[in-house]
This record gives C-alpha cells, structure tokens and sequence, in this order.
DNA sequence: ACAACTTATGATCTATGGACCAAATTGTTG
DNA sequence: CAACAATTTGGTCCATAGATCATAAGTTGT
C-alpha cells in the first residue's frame, strides 16, 4: 500500500493505517521510535503540526518511506496503488 | 522525477531540485508559498527541523505531493525512477 | 572590478512542538 | 456490565521553528 499526502493530516492517517497494519498499539510504536505516545494519538489524528525529525523516527520505526514527486493528475492514483 | 526520502534533509534536497527545475529563486518561491525566504534556505540545506505545516506549504507551492510507503528493498530504486 | 541578484547567516521575539505526568474517555473482551 | 487496554485530552516546562530585519557571502553578467 502507498498514502498519498498533501496535507500534513494525511501523514498522520498514513502512520496510523501503517501502524494498524503492523498491529501495533500506539504504546509499542512509541517504544519502537523514542516517540512519546500522546504525541503519536496527535499526530494520528492531525492535531499535531509535527516535526520533520519526529516523522521521519516514525517512519524508520515503521519501516517506510516518503517520496516527492510531482502531482499526479489522475485522480484514481490518489485513492489506490494502481501501478 | 522523483525522490526518495528516509532522512529529513533528504526532503530539503528534493525541495531544492524541483525549485531549480521550475527554475525558481527562493524568493519566488516564499512569495508563492508564504514561507520566508531564508527559512527556506535552512530547509534546503538542512539546518531546519521543519514544521509539516511549512513543508506542505513548499510542497504545494511546486506542486509536488509525497507518498508513503513500505521502504523499498531494491537499492537500485533509491537513486532512480525504474518503473 | 563592479553592480545586481541570490543565498546564507545571525540576532531577537513569539508561538508552538514534544517530553512528561495525570486523568478522562473510548474501545474491547470475558 | 465489569475490567482492562488503548487512545485522547489537558496541563507544565523547555527547546526550537519561523517571522522579521540586517547583513554577509556567493554568484553572474557586463
């Protein structure tokens, strides 16, 4: 699976699913990152206007990765990985 | 083109290559994004702990968007678009 | 070499993120 | 429902991001 963002609260959700995925509880991500775990729930659930060092520690602990790239013009890429 | 992203400066780079390939200064750029100029410096060359909030701003100004996904285990695709 | 532009650096001030603790709230499951 | 686990919310404190201005350093064209 790979989230499209183009807001920050859309990284959040990414973390979240990616997160579930991997059944893990907030507390054991927190464990994994160094994160603590009521800066995860605000991040999850978009409250939060995170740093970059704080994501990254989130998404290393996840095991995943951001890309840039330009916008994709096709609307069905936004919600499924048809590639 | 597009870039790969595991390390907070990672993003200040691929920030300062689209600029260059829409051959923006950074000038112009905080104008379109309302981030300050030398704000964007610090990102770009990553001195800054950026803020989501400031990073999308950037991001959206050059029409970019990021995707996150499960870190690739080819190492050929960190330095190239293969697909 | 000089002017003009672009990028970087340095300082101050305000706002806010995140560590940290506690309590409240919402799930979930026997 | 009761009991427990998971998540959210709220507050304090400290560190730092970003706005803002000034200036320095780097670049480029003439």
């Amino acid at each position: 699976m790979q989230h499209l963002a183009r807001l920050p609260k859309d990284v959040g959700h990414a973390i979240r699913e990616e997160r579930k995925a991997k059944k893990l509880t907030q507390k054991q991500l927190a464990n994994l990152s160094g994160v603590w775990q009521e800066t995860i729930s605000k991040i999850e659930s978009g409250t939060a206007n995170t740093k970059l060092e704080t994501l990254f520690n989130l998404l290393s602990a996840l095991d995943l990765e951001i890309t840039v790239r330009e916008r994709s013009k096709a609307s069905a890429a936004d919600l499924q990985d048809i590639f």
